[in-house]
Order: C-alpha cells, then sequence, then structure tokens
DNA sequence: GCCGTTCTGTACTATATAGTACATAAACAG
DNA sequence: CTGTTTATGTACTATATAGTACAGAACGGC
C-alpha cells in the first residue's frame, strides 16, 4: 500500500493550531507550519492539499476543543453562574499569565474575516454557533434546575454570554491587569443573577 | 520651499483607511493603498515612511471618531439606557445594512495582535482605553442626573459595555440576522436597567 | 529667469513565500 | 526478490510585495 506516513496527522494539527492561533492566519507563512509540525512541504501538502485547508481543518478542531471546554466547566450541579464565574475567571487567570493573550481563536479568526472567503466564513460562523450552543445547553440544565423561569429567553441569554465572552477576549489581547477583566466578568454575571423581567 | 504637496494628508488617511478597516492590515498591501488613495509609492513613502507608520496613523484617526461618535451618540438628557439602546440599535443596523461587516478596526486590529509589535499594540490598548473612557463619561453624567447610585462602579459598567459592545462587532463580522444581535443588545441593556446592588 | 528644494512617476531591487517537480526512500503484494 | 505505490527531501519556479533610485516636474526665493 505504500510508504505509511511517518507523522500523525492530528498531532500536526495541533501543532498547525498553535501556530495560527498565536500569529494569525495572514501573518502565519507555511515555513512557520513547517517548522512547528517539523513536516517537510511535501508532505504537508500531500497531507493537506494548501494553507488555506489547513487552516480550515484547524478552526474544526479548535471548535471542537472550545465547545468541550465550555461544556465540561458549566456541567455539574452548581449553579450555573457559580461554574460560569469559574469559567470566566480561569480565562482570565489565562490571560493574566500570558498564555491567553493570543486570545480565542474564533474571535480572531472572526475579526479577521474581510468577505474574501465565504467558506471561512461559514466555518467561523459555524464555530461560533456551537460556542453559543454550549452556552445553551448549560441555561437549558440550569432552567430545568430552577435557576430561570420558564420564559425566561434563554437563547439570548446564551448569544450575550457568546458575544460577551468574546469581547473579553478581545480586552485580553492587550496587556491589561487582572481587576479590569474582572470587571467585565462581575457585571457580565449579573445578568444571570438577576434576569430580567422586562 | 519645493514643489506643493498635491494631495491632502488627510483624504489620504481616510482612504487608506478604509482599505486596512476592510482588508485588515496583514491583507493590505501598499499597492492595495496607491490605488485607493491615488497616490504614487513615491508619494507615499515620502509622507508616511512606510506601510506600518501609515497604519499608526490611521488607527489614531480611527480611534478620534469612534470616540467623538460614541460621545455623540451619548450626549444630550436623555436617559443613558435610551441613547445607548439607539447606539446600539444603529450599530446593528449598519451590521444588517452590510456596511458594518467590517466591525470595529479597533478591535479588529487588538484581535490581529500577536506579540510581535509594542508599538502597533500600546495604540490599541490606548484606543480601547478611550473607547472606555466614552462610555465612562456618558455614565457619569448620568449618574448626575440621578440615573445610578452615588456607589455604582461606573468603571466596571464602562469596562463591560465596551466589551460587549466589541463581543457584538464581532458577531457582526459574519452574516447573521437582526434578531440575534438584537438579542445581545437587549441583555446588555438589562445591566444599566437594573444595576446591581451585589 | 535661474536655483534650490520638495514632490511625483517609473523603473528597479531584494526578498519572502505559495506551490511544484522530481528523485529517492519505505512499505506491501505477488 | 521485484514491482507498485505512497511518502519524503531537495531543489526549483513563479509571483507578490515592501522598499529604493533617480530623473523630471512644480513651486518659492532671489
Amino acid at each position: 500500500m505504500g510508504r505509511p506516513r511517518e507523522f500523525d496527522i492530528d498531532a500536526a494539527l495541533g501543532k498547525a493550531m498553535q501556530v495560527f492561533w498565536s500569529k494569525g492566519y495572514e501573518a502565519t507563512s507555511l515555513d512557520d507550519l513547517c517548522e512547528a509540525t517539523g513536516l517537510g512541504r511535501s508532505s504537508m501538502y500531500a497531507a493537506f492539499t494548501d494553507k488555506r485547508q489547513i487552516y480550515l481543518q484547524v478552526l474544526k478542531r479548535y471548535e471542537q476543543n472550545a465547545v468541550l471546554r465550555v461544556g465540561k466547566a458549566l456541567a455539574g450541579e452548581r449553579p450555573l453562574r457559580v461554574s460560569l464565574a469559574a469559567f470566566l475567571q480561569e480565562t482570565i487567570d489565562s490571560i493574566a499569565h500570558g498564555s491567553g493573550r493570543r486570545g480565542c481563536l474564533i474571535g480572531n479568526s472572526a475579526a479577521g474575516l474581510n468577505g474574501n472567503d465565504k467558506e471561512i466564513a461559514e466555518v467561523v460562523r459555524h464555530s461560533l454557533d456551537q460556542h453559543e450552543q454550549a452556552f445553551h445547553n448549560a441555561l437549558e440544565r440550569a432552567q430545568q434546575r430552577g435557576e430561570f423561569a420558564a420564559d425566561e429567553d434563554l437563547r439570548a441569554l446564551a448569544r450575550f454570554i457568546t458575544a460577551s465572552f468574546h469581547g473579553l477576549r478581545i480586552f485580553g489581547k492587550v496587556p491589561r491587569d487582572k481587576a479590569a477583566l474582572e470587571d467585565i466578568a462581575g457585571v457580565m454575571l449579573r445578568c444571570l443573577e438577576r434576569p430580567a423581567r422586562a
């Protein structure tokens, strides 16, 4: 069946993800990707076709991770405001620590969209939707536990949380003290603690 | 005194801003800028030194516009929740209409930061701070009008509004119906209508 | 009118980078 | 062992693009 591939596709995608995440799509060269993965150009192109395809696969992979992370963080029986507070604090800590300074790859990609690539836009849209859905699932479970009124608009809350979360990550792209980020998270959480009854 | 410049620096920066705003820094070439401004490369380099300097000047110019826009939108004696609602709705309409699909240049730039250029990072940070400050000013006026308790943390609210606003703009980068964006704005406004007394 | 100075247009250089060609290596089937 | 097939490494091409050199144009000062 021919010579077997000498590297693990998924591991390579993981390495590539780190590079795209840190540098952004345009600023990442194929040489960067080769260096990070340890692959030669030939193996790269044979396995992934071209740079754009690598990016598309990386985005999908990142989306899965991100959705899983949210799901895990908000699982369990703790009140949502507690688990969400912990999740936000973890994000803030990673920013303060430095590793979170890269922001969220989904948000970074969304910000970088320029109307020239419908396929990437579609993948990014899907990722945002799935991100929102992960929050929505947690909200539904919380509602079943009686944390929200039956007529509460969970979809709106999920959208709000997703958007504010990405705003927080934008803020975190720039050196800033924890307190500023904690302010944002604090006000965000209000909206859960006293859901409106407009 | 030499030959006089044949173009208006500020008008050229305005054109350049449109390009950077639509395409992003990395994806914008000097040829793009020359075409948009109608200038030759020589005039470009003579007036602005290089691409990065153009970008820096564009960012500063955009920041001024953005801050003015917020100030104007939230001026007057209307309750802040009313003027802010109108401001958010205007943003949402521009997104739905298409012209707002580019997002906010400040947010786009923040998302594109990769730790390689401290000076651009500093300008972006300044822009975010000024954006926040514009909201803070409006909050203070509202507090003086009695819309907020004296011990309300206006700084936190301003940060929250700024972050959520940028989250909203991130959402708007991707084709999406108005309702989703209005959901976000709706929940944002709750936080003003019922400021917490944690 | 002439000179010095600054701008403008054209042509050029240098380099980075996406993608390809091709020879060789490593497996498996028979 | 041989042939087929798929992967890998090296060398290459093509192109885009940031930045420069330089000649000529357009002004003010004298």
